[in-house]
DNA sequence: CTCAATTTGTTCGTATGTATG
DNA sequence: ACATACATACGAACAAATTGA
């Protein structure tokens, strides 16, 4: 049995390369996270992990002084390890799926436009999503909660639509714009989401580690004339956000 | 410009541990893959990878060895360094948003069923989802596909349900036997996505390296006396599934 | 109070991996 | 290819604190 674990976590870190002591400290702070182990506990000893991981005394001991220095375990000597403190469940952003939650979810919302160096890019579309408009306007921005950003939005709004008022396309979130304008009118709404992983830039604005998961979301939005008036790319942090789906009335949350 | 790139990626080093070569063969593999290096390109030289990422050549060369290993690349001295294929786009994997299409999309999946040691684990339940069943059935399963496991599943069924079909309930997905059931009135079902990271039960299970992107499922059931008949913890693979929403008409998808 | 068992803390030497110039 | 530095990981031994017999 411990050898199949042994084999396991060797498996594991060919295939990530990240360093033991960060793996097992991962796996100690999952067990706290999801409750095995609740505030007060005396975790596993150090001779109990090594062995369970097939690990050196030193590397138990590199991943528990992570979690120390996290906070979530206190450690005395001739005593053991105990939690202190579970680490928050920070899944507080309700992703939408149908659209008026989601315009009621942004409307409020106050983006942080970024300066775009350099040619704007062309937006991501396949044949299926509809007539590209001539020309787009492109913003890139950050959404924040208390001070801290958690989405990266790169925003291409058909230029027409945009230059009829391009202030309230800066100071507002550009598709709650859309929806409450008159003179655009709204047939088809997409949007996909899959798991991706932080690029450098992403990185950068989000505070994140390169390649940490994220969210993507990309969203088309086509009116009545076939023709795309918004495409957005929307990266998202992976440890914010959360699906909520009722199944069997679908189109209410 | 590039004091501030530099700046990134010691930052982003900080906050991953993972090898530099890893992180800057990402980047490179990131920009392969989203088709800013087609087939046939020839990729930034040495010279100008290492300006931009502010390293050392060797670490350069070390993360294109790493996507040479991987087939993304061809090497050739004096010449430059080529891309030869992108890595798929493995996003086949749709994950419904309604009850129609789920039990659709899973009805002739066939689960593989795992031995379960120990005690099994309580349903995960806060009050709001309902009255729990006296006893719960428990099994552990994977999905695959040519032979590739995508998906790992804990699931509960409500006992005395379960005892009723025992063996449909260990040769077909769970959901889809409950939902073609005449004797079971499913008053609401819900479901919830967070991104989460491979523990090790699931790593092996799914052979990922661990902490490997995840996406969560839990999809509570309740029938019309309010019993919790059905709990479910799926964990897929983050980089086969997607999410398509159609924000309009939600619900048909 | 002493002794032994348990548990974490510390240190050494060695080997390999990562990164620079 | 080389010299250098630092991080990671191992195994083993020993030290220090805690507990209970």
């Amino acid at each position: 049995m411990n050898k199949k674990q042994a084999q396991r976590l060797a498996d594991t870190y060919e295939r990530s390369r990240t360093p033991l002591y960060v793996q097992v400290a991962d796996v100690l702070r999952g067990r706290i996270q999801e409750g095995r182990w609740q505030a007060g506990d005396k975790i596993s000893t150090l001779e109990e992990l090594e062995k369970e991981f097939e690990v050196a005394r030193v590397t138990v001991r590199q991943a528990i002084m992570l979690l120390q220095r996290e906070g979530l375990v206190q450690r005395r000597q001739g005593k053991g390890t105990f939690v202190t403190g579970a680490p928050p469940d920070n899944r507080w952003l309700k992703l939408a799926t149908e659209w008026n939650s989601l315009i009621e979810s942004i409307k409020d919302n106050i983006p942080h436009v970024l300066p775009q160096e350099g040619a704007p890019p062309k937006p991501r579309l396949v044949v299926d999503d509809g007539m590209p408009a001539t020309n787009y306007a492109y913003m890139k921005s950050l959404q924040t909660r208390e001070g801290e950003p958690y989405a990266f939005a790169r925003v291409h709004v058909d230029q027409a639509i945009f230059d009829r008022a391009p202030k309230s396309f800066l100071n507002r979130t550009a598709l709650s714009v859309l929806a409450t304008r008159q003179d655009v009118h709204i047939a088809r709404a997409h949007q996909t989401f899959v798991i991706g992983a932080a690029d450098m830039e992403t990185a950068q604005a989000l505070g994140l580690a390169l390649n940490a998961p994220t969210a993507e979301a990309h969203c088309v939005v086509v009116d009545e004339r076939g023709v795309v008036v918004y495409v957005a790319d929307i990266t998202y942090r992976g440890d914010c956000v959360r699906f909520d789906i009722d199944l069997l009335h679908a189109g209410t949350g």
